[in-house]
DNA sequence: ATATAATGATGAATTCCTTTCATAAAACCG
DNA sequence: CGGTTTTATGAAAGGAATTCATCATTATAT
C-alpha cells in the first residue's frame, strides 16, 4: 500500500538528491529510508530509484510517482491545516482564487468586512494558478474563484456579481481625448499596456483589435495597476481597465477614458464555487457581501468620461 | 500525521455508516478502528465522530475529512494503477532520437501502429542534441538512436535495420542525366544542397567528394525534403539522398538519380540503444516493428531510375 | 596512485506502533 | 426487561518500521 510516508521520502529525495540528506530532514536514519524504498519497489514491482555514481537517480515509474507526491502531499498539509482550524475552534478557511487582475481593490472592500464577520475564517487570496481557475476550483486548491470568464463546468456553478466595461485609457493630451469612442483602427499604432497575462485573456485583444483584425504595434505587461496607469498618463502607451477602475484614478491622473467600439466592451464578474460543496455558512456569507459590495460608482467627469450605462 | 490508512477508515466508516461494517471490509478489527481514530483525533485535537444513538455521526471537521478521503484516495489507487502499468511494463516513454534527417517519413510509419498498440506509452522524437546522438544516449536524455553512423561506445549496442544507397538527384534536365554514374570531378561546377548539418556528417562531401580531392562549387543548406527536392528539379542544385527516398519523389517531380561513383554509396542505417537498460517490452516491441518496417521499395523508372542493389 | 570522505545497501536486533482479545457500557427492539 | 447490536477501552500480542553496525562503491583530495 503506497502511504504518505512514502510520498514524503520519494519527495525529499527528489528535493535534496540523496538518501542521507532527506533521512537527516524527516528524522530518520538512511537505513530507514533504504528499506522503506526498497520495500516500496516489492510492492508496486517496479524499481522506483536506481544508483548512478554514488547518487540516486529517479526511473520513470519513479519520476511518476515523484508528480504524485508533489500534489498528494500539498493537499495532506492543506487538509492538516484545515483540520488544525477546526481543532482551533475557528470554522474554517477560504481560499479565493481571483482571475481578474483589476478586481483587487474591489475585493479588499468584500474581504475586509467578512474578516470582522467571521473572526474564526481564514481567507487566502491566490492570483497564480498551475493550468487554470476553473482546474483549481473543481481540484479543490480553491474554495471560491472570481472570473469574467464563468466557463461551464461539471459540478461547479456561477453567480453574476456586477456588470461593468472595459474602457480604454489614454493620457489627456492624446490627440484621441476629445473623442468618445475609440475604434480598432485608430490604434493601430499605440503601445499596448496591460497586466502579465496570457493574450487570449485580454478581452482588448480576443474582442476588439483580433476581430478587426489588427493589433497594436506594441504590446508590454506591467504589473501594478498604478504603475501601468501613470505609464498611460505620462503617454507611454494605452490600456483598457474596468469602468470602475478607471473612475477611481480620473481624478488623481491626467486621464481620458474612451468607449471600446459603438456598444462598449461590456464584461459581467462572476463567482463560482463548487455546488456540491458542504454548505458552509460563511461561503454563503460571502457571496452575499460580494454580491452586495457592488464597485465604486462613477462620478462625472465632464468632457472625456466614460459613458455611462443605463 | 494524517495517513491514507485513516482516509481509509473514514472513508469506510462514512459509506457503511458502522465501525463494525467498515473494520470487515477493511479485515481489521472494530476495535483496531475505534483505536485508530481516537488516535487520530487526539493528534487533529478535535473530535471527527460522535455517538448518536449507537450509530457514528461526523462531526463538522469529520465531514470535510471525509470529502478529503474521497479525493486523495481516488489519487492513490489512480497512483498505484499506473503504477502497475509500469511494473506490467504498459507504461512509459520512448524518447526516439533521430541523427538522419530524411529519416522522418520512415519513421512515422513506424510510429504510427506503435502508438495504437502501445497506448500508455508516450513517444517524444528528438533531432537536435547539444552534443551527439551517441552521447544523448548514454547520458539516458534519449532511449533510442537511428542513426547511419553506429559509433561503438561502452554500454550501447546498435542493431541493423536496413541499407540502402545514397543517391544523386539531379534535374531531369540537367546534362548529366542521362548518365548511370557520377564522378567527384563531373560537380565540381555545382551547388549541393543538403539538410543543414555539419560537413563532415553528410556522406557526399566526407565519402564521394574528399576522396577525390574535390568539392561541389557551392553549397546551401536547406531543412525541408520537399523544398530541397523541388530546388534540385528547378536546376537550382544537386542533392544526395537515400534511394528509398528518391524514389517516392520521381514521379512527382522531373528529377533524374545516379549512382555515386562505381559501386554506389552503400549504406545502412542502425537503431542504438543502452545495452544494460531495464528491459521495457514495448522498447523491444518497437526494435520489432522499426526492423519490419522497410521503406517503401524502389519502383522501375526507365531512363534515370537509381540503379537497383541486389 | 593512494588515501579519505561521502553515499547507498544489507542483515540482525530492537523499538515502537498497531492490532487483537476480552470485556464493559450504552442503545435499540421486541 | 432480556437479547442484540454497536462502540469504547485496557492489556497483551504481534508485526512492521527503524536503528545499528558494517560493507561496497564512487568521488575527491593529496
Amino acid at each position: 500500500m503506497l502511504e504518505r510516508a512514502h510520498l514524503a521520502i520519494i519527495h525529499e529525495v527528489h528535493r535534496l538528491g540523496t538518501l542521507t540528506a532527506a533521512a537527516r530532514t524527516l528524522n530518520l536514519s538512511q537505513s530507514a529510508l533504504s528499506h522503506a524504498i526498497r520495500r516500496l519497489e516489492q510492492q508496486a514491482g517496479t524499481a522506483l530509484l536506481y544508483k548512478h555514481g554514488r547518487r540516486l537517480r529517479f526511473t520513470e515509474a519513479g519520476h511518476y510517482l515523484c508528480g504524485v507526491a508533489e500534489r498528494l502531499l500539498a493537499q495532506f498539509d492543506h487538509a492538516e491545516t484545515i483540520l488544525g482550524a477546526f481543532a482551533a475552534g475557528r470554522k474554517g478557511s477560504l481560499r479565493i482564487g481571483v482571475e481578474c487582475h483589476p478586481c483587487h481593490r474591489w475585493l479588499v472592500r468584500v474581504v475586509s468586512p467578512f474578516l470582522a464577520r467571521w473572526p474564526e475564517v481564514d481567507i487566502d487570496i491566490r492570483r497564480e494558478f498551475q493550468f487554470s481557475g476553473i482546474a483549481a476550483l473543481t481540484q479543490h486548491d480553491i474554495d471560491m474563484l472570481i472570473t469574467p470568464d464563468p466557463l461551464a463546468a461539471a459540478g461547479l456553478c456561477f453567480t453574476p456579481l456586477f456588470g461593468y466595461e472595459m474602457v480604454l485609457v489614454i493620457s489627456r493630451s492624446h490627440p484621441l481625448a476629445t473623442q468618445q469612442v475609440a475604434r480598432p483602427a485608430d490604434l493601430a499604432e499605440e503601445t499596448l499596456l496591460s497586466y502579465p497575462v496570457k493574450d487570449e485573456r485580454l478581452d482588448i485583444l480576443s474582442l476588439f483589435f483580433t476581430p478587426a483584425r489588427c493589433r497594436p504595434r506594441g504590446h508590454k505587461h506591467v504589473e501594478d495597476t498604478e504603475i501601468l496607469l501613470r505609464m498611460v498618463a505620462a503617454g507611454r502607451g494605452i490600456s483598457a481597465i474596468p469602468d470602475w477602475l478607471a473612475a477611481e484614478y480620473l481624478n488623481e491622473l491626467p486621464l481620458s477614458t474612451l468607449r471600446l467600439g459603438e456598444d462598449g466592451l461590456q464584461k459581467q464578474l462572476y463567482i463560482g464555487r463548487r455546488d456540491k460543496d458542504r454548505p458552509a455558512p460563511f461561503i454563503d456569507c460571502f457571496l452575499e457581501m460580494a454580491k452586495d459590495t457592488k464597485p465604486a460608482p462613477l462620478r462625472a467627469q465632464g468632457a472625456g468620461t466614460v459613458p455611462q450605462k443605463s
